[in-house]
DNA sequence: GCATTTATTATGTCTGCACATAATAGCGGA
DNA sequence: TCCGCTATTATGTGCAGACATAATAAATGC
């Protein structure tokens, strides 16, 4: 038969205990031996239920001191990052991309700083535009380092650099920052837009460990939302 | 003495051996027992190493098949959205809010429909500047309910709403969305800007679990990035 | 040949125990 | 009073064993 209070039981039973203020922010709870002891299971199991509460944020654990409820809760929110193709197959689209360029050149000096790289480094430019529904749905503007892709598809035009890049660099660090932009007369031109409006931009650099792979500014079609339960 | 193998060496010898494709997308891996024997570790331990692993999208594991590399890896990032006052304060800026408006009205029917309450609810509506050094940072825009908040302030003068909610209603439901959109005329003279541009927006609605509590339209001023590693 | 039952297998979780580690409290000596 | 050592304490991690569960493969019946 199953255990009255599994790991799960014991997270959801501490969270109610928080929002009904039996446990106040800032205020100790007790330990995991005595809550073991409460629950009737081991102190492992209890264990487990704090730490991913810690992990979201509800709780503070220090050694010896032992846990207490956070007094500034930080929400953490967290998205997911798919494959464009599959984001707009996701939403009953079919799926369309056109490569608007592809060429070796240097790129501006945001560019190669933000890579880290020499001032003269040539990289592979290319710029593509996702369609869902034959409609544009994202203008994709990147820079791809060479010396570290050691076999680059002839073209990419069978298969998306973004879509390629996920299957053959994929585990790689890197960071991504969202924000707003109102759209350039040439993006707007390429999005089909008849006046400049606000687009939403999402910007990546991502990087082996040592060497820089990667810098994407992706601009998106107007009305595009990120969105995640919290 | 320490292992030599830790559930965090696991992970990153994992890790390690997926990067390196001598385990390559789509394949499966050992089972945890054959792994816990070659490191000479309890299967509890390779576990742990190997449940974080699924967490962060890089294994995909299944009872009786094992665990094998994913095949279209989720890239999952994670945002913390702190007060206003503590996100301000912490790029070294001082922080600041004037209270707009204040007062109990029925808001429009988009408001209602993402609460999901009745048409002729009376709501508190509440809209506050964020300043950062006495410069306009951001512009909130709330419907508060108050059948759920007791014991609201008497004004939201000396605390603002934003604050006071995390401090006294915190650990709730809710969900976000980021987005883009062009600045108001009302926007725009309220954040001190000449024209009209893009702005990021954030949207966010909270819930007890049963009932809803506050909808909120965060829009940041010009330049504002919302950034992560990954 | 096909559907249904049964056995097998890898992961998921739990227990009870042990020791490591970090942070704190208390003590003793100068 | 202050400094430094030691003891204490709660969490962090580990082990070996056990059973639960879900998904698959094999065996069975028709």
């Amino acid at each position: 038969m199953k255990p009255p209070f599994g790991w799960e039981a014991i997270r959801a039973e501490v969270m109610r205990r928080i929002r009904a203020r039996e446990w106040q922010p800032g205020q100790s709870i007790p330990t995991e031996e005595q809550m073991a002891a409460e629950f009737g299971c081991a102190r492992a199991t209890v264990n487990r239920a704090l730490r991913e509460l810690a992990l979201a944020g509800v709780l503070e654990r220090r050694r010896k001191s032992g846990s207490r409820v956070a007094l500034n809760p930080v929400r953490k929110a967290s998205f997911d990052i798919p494959v464009t193709r599959l984001e707009v197959e996701g939403r009953g689209q079919s799926y369309g991309f056109v490569l608007l360029e592809e060429r070796e050149q240097v790129p501006p000096a945001a560019v190669l700083d933000r890579l880290g790289l020499a001032a003269n480094q040539e990289l592979l430019h290319l710029r593509t535009l996702h369609l869902a529904d034959a409609v544009p749905f994202l203008l994709e503007d990147r820079w791809l380092n060479p010396a570290v892709l050691p076999d680059l598809p002839r073209d990419f035009r069978a298969m998306s650099v973004n879509e390629w890049l996920v299957r053959n660099m994929p585990y790689t660090y890197g960071d991504i920052a969202f924000s707003a932009a109102s759209a350039t007369p040439e993006e707007a031109r390429l999005l089909g837009l008849t006046e400049p409006v606000a687009l939403f931009v999402a910007e990546r650099t991502t990087w082996t460990g040592e060497a820089p792979i990667t810098a994407v500014r992706l601009v998106y079609a107007p009305g595009y939302r990120v969105q995640t339960v919290l």
